[in-house]
DNA sequence: TTAGATATAATGTGATCACATTTTTTGTGT
DNA sequence: ACACAAAAAATGTGATCACATTATATCTAA
């Protein structure tokens, strides 16, 4: 039988611990949608298509749970949560106030040469559209914002933002997919000429527009509405 | 030799797995500031003291580093993590953003019902203060929030709370302490009298106020710096 | 006494096994 | 063909063992 679940290659293990190996493979496939809702991730069938006995499996998966990345059910199965308009809801006004106010807190740190490096990232990211990658601009897109919210050394916000967008994995992939269908204004650039201007508000502004128009319009069209009926059948 | 690491004892046993009575067991010692920073919490250490076997440890262990109620070190040992001040003061904003958009995301949720409930937890607050029963103002104090929060059935932001919370175990002690030495408004009764009138600006003012009161001030008088100077050897 | 080396103990990680529970398949009768 | 019961397979949980790494204690020499 072949394995119930296709993972992308891991680049070759380092000196880490395999538990961390296994965790940042599922964590890479949760955020690229690689798993849908609903179906049950097991140990033995994740430890077999990923070669590694149980043990390490198990503890990524508690820790992707902690991480709500994870749902496990009372069956004590454990499977990326099924979505809802209101959960949905809820998570994109989260994921404002947190991204808001992790811009607003990383402010008062913003180099020169740092807004210069955030200037290349979002270079990387059109590279990305233009050449449909859109793994990559998922990727590309997170580092950008993770390099600004982290320019603040003692930053707390920054596991709840990627728990958020953990949540979001099954849905960055259709964000992605509009940001080059449907984008007007590159709201990467006016958050980036706020830092420049050290401008506290237009920084806010940019980045709830630069979520709103990611992952927002989701939500507005039938797009989450279609996803929810077909149980992530999509793409 | 005795046990290296003391814990309340547990209210028996219910249907639950070992790991989720393990997990529950440290969760509350860490919330009500049991376990010191910067002590390492050793896997066979607390299987012993909680006479079950490593594995269920293991786990609750890493469900608690995920949530950031534990840090793990290079050397791969795991602590309640030692506080700064530039660290204290990241999670009182975060907390301030997090609990007041939690608030009033479930202003729209509130009946008169909860109101009520929310009157009568205030009560036994009062009640456990006079009774100088610090745990109990802690545990209820939180009740209290939760029960407000969750109010919306798609509340989100519940888990980063805890986090939050978890992560402020150590001076929660010290936080109940003065509320009762040196409060002078009660918070919670202009939170309820916010929520009576569906007044959504007071509502955020009374909640920053009660958390800024409970906890803000160890950052403001020389409390938290010699906390940390006696690495957490107070009380 | 103290600094550094050596040995001993303790620890985290990963693999494997046993067992109870749950899921899936198979069988049976109408 | 379909509903229901029985059997078989799969799964999560917890315990135990082996091993490499890390921490602690002991020893030695100045």
């Amino acid at each position: 039988m072949s394995p119930s679940l296709k993972l992308s290659d891991l680049p070759a293990s380092g000196g880490e611990t395999l538990q961390e190996q296994v965790y940042q493979r599922l964590r890479r496939s949760i955020m690229i949608g690689e798993v849908r809702p609903g179906v049950a991730l097991t140990i033995r069938g994740l430890a077999e298509a990923l070669d590694v006995s149980p043990t390490p499996v198990r503890e990524a998966l508690r820790r992707l749970s902690a991480e709500r990345a994870l749902a496990v059910l009372d069956n004590r199965r454990v499977m990326v949560p099924e979505m809802t308009v209101q959960r949905f809801e809820e998570l994109l006004a989260l994921r404002v106030t947190l991204e808001t106010h992790a811009a607003e807190r990383a402010l008062p740190y913003i180099s020169d040469s740092l807004v210069s490096m955030l200037v290349s990232i979002d270079g990387l990211i059109d590279t990305a559209l233009d050449n449909d990658d859109y793994e990559e601009v998922i990727v590309t897109n997170q580092a950008f914002h993770i390099r600004l919210y982290e320019a603040n050394p003692h930053q707390q916000a920054l596991p709840m933002v990627e728990s958020l967008w953990l949540q979001f994995g099954p849905f960055l992939r259709l964000a992605a997919l509009n940001l080059k269908e449907h984008y007007r204004f590159d709201r990467h650039k006016e958050a980036i000429e706020a830092l420049r201007r050290r401008d506290p508000l237009a920084l806010r502004v940019a980045i709830e527009a630069d979520i709103r128009d990611g992952i927002g319009h989701i939500g507005r069209d039938g797009l989450l509405q279609a996803f929810v009926d077909a149980k992530g059948a999509l793409r």
